[in-house]
DNA sequence: GTTGAAATTAGTACGAA
DNA sequence: TTCGTACTAATTTCAAC
């Protein structure tokens, strides 16, 4: 191996996308589950991990990666270590129709580390990483509101990141909850939990035509 | 490795801490920034690419890993492929002096992929990844509103992840944005920006000792 | 920190079950 | 499909410069 190809996941996002492509049995799920954890492992190693032979793996590793499941291999770094040590969160209000202008500005900020159009108050959030607090600040009043898009802007910032897994997969479920089925109810069971304990934000009005693509 | 990172931030979180070991270069950032989009690119052709000896790389590449600069390799996976198209993200807010049981529990949820602690309105956020919106329901009234150290949350959905970058380095900035002086006066330079447009969020009071480990 | 050569391992291409 | 094996190419290690 030599390079790598780059990732394929353009514009997809994650609502009104069909499972097209190769079907996932468990051996999928299992070399999925060793390099999240492992991106770097040798695909002999993977083999024997996953209990198949050396061809097999090789053929279900490519076919992983060319149908789309596994959309790249990275390196996590700590930031910290890595000279940004300050992250904050930035909840953004983007004005209506002009989402494509978003997107097409934040593509070219490259201390925003992610960002996820939401429901509830807010539009997006979007996570950034800097040196210092000055450079949130700086980056959140001269640049983020500085896109006519943005209507507001509220921030606020990460203490701690407790935990961070490498990726979630159904196979991380216990057998309880792999198996919940949808069924016809979407309510919950009861559970003797206090109510008003909980509050699930719905998207503000007239947030219909919020997939252009940049 | 299930947990957080094999690493080092085991309870060190982004607060207070002190960039001991391996001083960086611009080399040591430009190994990081090929590594963090291609994962698993062979060392020698990492040399090649930074400009330096295979031995060279070999010996940076470890020094990076062992020093905990590289936390790990991972595999992005592509949730809606893998089964797990519906992402939310929960504000919790948390009990005093319970943060240490609520961490306990977080660690027990393989759903939650990710977890801050944040200043502003609630305490943490949480990012979910469910097969169906009744998962997410489920998870939040069943077992999240389930823990003591659990007050109270608020849920919203994410309709689309715009961007994930593998991860922000500092030689990300242009020049011009790097050797911003963090001077004197962290105050904004004017730069035309509507007034009010943007809003930051402090911590709620009595949040000092938050930082208690499970 | 660099080069080069040896040992190891990775990736590929077959048939056979 | 998956497996086992053999073959070729590449990578990692380790030496000396």
């Amino acid at each position: 191996m030599t390079e790598m190809s780059g990732g394929s996941s353009r514009g997809g996002g994650l609502v009104g996308r069909i499972g097209i492509g190769l079907q996932l049995d468990a051996i999928h799920m299992k070399i999925l589950q060793v390099l999240r954890e492992n991106g770097r492992i040798s695909v002999a190693a993977l083999a024997e991990r996953v209990g198949i032979s050396r061809a097999s793996a090789y053929t279900r590793f490519e076919a992983l990666r060319a149908d789309g499941v596994i959309k790249r291999f990275t390196a996590e770094v700590d930031h910290v270590r890595a000279g940004l040590g300050i992250t904050a969160l930035v909840f953004v209000t983007v004005r209506q129709q002009m989402w494509k202008q978003f997107r097409a500005q934040l593509a070219q900020m490259p201390e925003v580390e992610y960002c996820a159009i939401t429901t509830g108050q807010h539009d997006a959030m979007i996570q950034i990483r800097m040196a210092d607090v000055a450079g949130v600040h700086a980056l959140v009043t001269e640049r983020l509101a500085g896109i006519p898009a943005v209507k507001a802007t509220e921030t606020v910032f990460i203490l701690d990141e407790v935990l961070k897994r490498p990726y979630v997969l159904p196979s991380d479920r216990t057998p309880r909850q792999q198996s919940r089925r949808p069924s016809a109810e979407p309510t919950t069971p009861d559970s003797g939990v206090p109510l008003g304990k909980m509050r699930f934000v719905g998207a503000a009005e007239g947030r219909a035509e919020m997939r252009g693509e940049p």
